[in-house]
DNA sequence: GTTAGCACTCTATCTGAATGAGTGCTAAAC
DNA sequence: GTTTAGCACTCATTCAGATAGAGTGCTAAC
């Protein structure tokens, strides 16, 4: 599609906006050294290459940046990872190295790292309830009228949530069912919890308790997980060093959206797993015009388990990112496998 | 101290300055109505209130802005609280009608209205630990060498830790533990749980299992709570908006340590009971310069419980705040009261 | 195909003048 | 003695016009 040399000049003008956030000109390409041509043929190349839309520019007498189209092939063509500094590294083994007993200690880690290494802000999604199995149930009367419900799952998540009683219903029938659902459920997968819970236990509910619709309504209420998977935020302040952000309008869209954290556990999810990279107006969402998310998954036992993000400005540094999540992922995904075995 | 004029005079420069953020010079102040005077008259009286330190000039030719001893004259000389709008009440006894189970969702939904009402940034801290007692505590294994302590308040609280099991602990120790726990310290207050322990179960579980100091150095691991007390932010973006956090550089600084709980905890809990204004460099923090921060507490069952505080510029609206806040303290802790009783 | 040269465009920066908000001081009026 | 009108003065802000400089596009020569 392009000639190798409006490739290179593409990359270079690339490399050079990334480093400098100001317009690119003909003269400052010819002096790098990588693009042994004059000003002139290079100010050639640029105007094809604003043509078919991998560059554009703020106006007439300015230099060239690129659009969203010149950085997507910036991607998609960008030479193989470079290795990360030795410091950078030392933070990863860190992480493997230090004894970190929960999962979301581990993924809160994972994201400070992240952001402190790129300068940009991390967004962590922590392990889906998808792939996680019962471990123990528990139900705590607090005082006459409320209870807590306690779930733990086989990677030592626990989950609480404060339930009503229904009227009626014992101190002694709550304990009964907790006993029944550890006893015939524990190992069952959480995303086939509710299921089970009416194919395998209702009967026996009905045999022993008296009231069971109120029971089961009990059990139903302290399951709804309100929110499945936790959301990590870290560096979000970085966003405010970025010269794009300068306008305080364009900021607030984005950090307004940082703090709404459904929208990102839904932005975040859409991907499936891998590296992936959505630049400007890939994004679904109107907020992150201006932004490009790279994303990678991490996994337990290989079981694809919650995603890591990076958020930053299209002007994103995009090979340290790419090749910095990707080590990342795989660090978390080793510290975290093995640990909860079947 | 102040005469009865130039006390007037104060009071609408300070309340001109918080309403536009502009500094505010004689004519306008003349011109008010409410002090009945010619722009020279209220000259010279501003002459004097400067010399006097409660208001500056950023240069010759400009108004006056208060300082902070200025605000402080206000805040303390303030007319008595302004009722709160038929339609803001009206959130406040939705807190209280909504049938909100756990007190961190009475908390967090409280910050969110507390956020959006004043349109500053709001800080709540939730329960102290120091005031609520042991109700149940478990701990259950995850695979040969973790186990996960759960703990749950009075209140209804659910604290967890992943922890390590000492080697040579069985799984049949750890449940004889909580079980000894759980039947001799049930009700003891948190603040005084590791003392009892030591008094009270030391010896029990001593004559009982073999492995003492090692399941004394768990039940330690387990009931070292990391933070006794969450967080909770809401409205941080509000901070954009205001003219004062124009540069991003002051913006970043506040930004930066709203993100720091362990220091925001620190922070609000240095507060007594009631309600406490604190301007500007009258924050121990440097970070707070500008600002200024509302703080006010709530209970629950008299005792003293969390802390509810509000942050924004030094130019903030400091009667509508204040009486926000004394309002909604009033309302957490009749949302509160009552629940958990002994 | 490549490059040197040049006219042209447009932004950013600087200057100086005009504007206007606001003050401080003095002297007159109350 | 207190208040106020009047006036000279200060200083930030705004605007227009001039200038510099970066960068382009085009043409013609290599």
């Amino acid at each position: 599609m392009l000639s190798e040399r409006q490739s290179m000049i593409l990359n270079a003008i690339v490399d050079d906006y990334i480093r400098s956030a100001e317009p690119v000109g003909s003269r400052s390409i010819s002096k790098r050294g990588d693009v042994a041509f004059s000003p002139a043929t290079i100010r050639n190349e640029m105007a094809d290459l604003e043509e078919l839309g991998f560059l554009e520019q703020p106006h007439t007498s300015a230099g060239r940046i690129p659009s969203n189209k010149g950085y997507r092939y910036y991607v998609d063509h960008m030479a193989p990872l470079k290795p990360l500094k030795a410091e950078d590294l030392k933070l990863f083994k860190q992480l493997a190295a230090e004894k970190l007993n929960a999962v979301e200690e581990v993924v809160q880690h994972a994201g400070t790292i992240l952001a402190s290494m790129t300068n940009y802000t991390s967004i962590l999604l922590g392990p889906e309830m998808f792939n996680t199995s019962l471990k123990h149930f528990q139900l705590l009367p607090l005082n006459e009228t409320t209870a807590v419900a306690i779930i733990v799952t086989s990677t030592g998540e626990v989950e609480n949530k404060t339930v009503s009683i229904p009227p009626g219903v014992s101190a002694s029938d709550m304990e009964r069912t907790a006993n029944l659902l550890n006893a015939k459920l524990s190992g069952v997968p959480m995303h086939m919890l509710k299921a089970r819970i009416y194919s395998e236990i209702g009967q026996e509910i009905q045999r022993h308790a008296e009231h069971y619709e109120q029971l089961m309504k009990l059990l139903d209420d302290s399951l709804v997980s309100g929110k499945d998977q936790k959301v990590f935020l870290s560096g979000t302040t970085n966003m405010l060093i970025q010269p794009e952000f300068r306008d305080i309008g364009k900021l607030k869209t984005v950090l307004d959206l940082l703090e709404e954290t459904p929208t990102l556990t839904r932005l975040l999810n859409s991907e499936q797993k891998g590296i992936h990279v959505r630049i400007g107006s890939e994004n679904i969402h109107q907020a992150f015009v201006n932004c490009s998310l790279i994303t990678a998954t991490y996994s337990l036992d290989g079981e694809s388990f919650g995603t890591i993000g990076i958020l930053g400005p299209t002007r994103m540094e995009y090979a340290k990112v790419i090749g910095t999540l990707d080590l990342l992922s795989r660090a978390m995904s080793r510290a975290l496998t093995g640990r909860y075995g079947p």
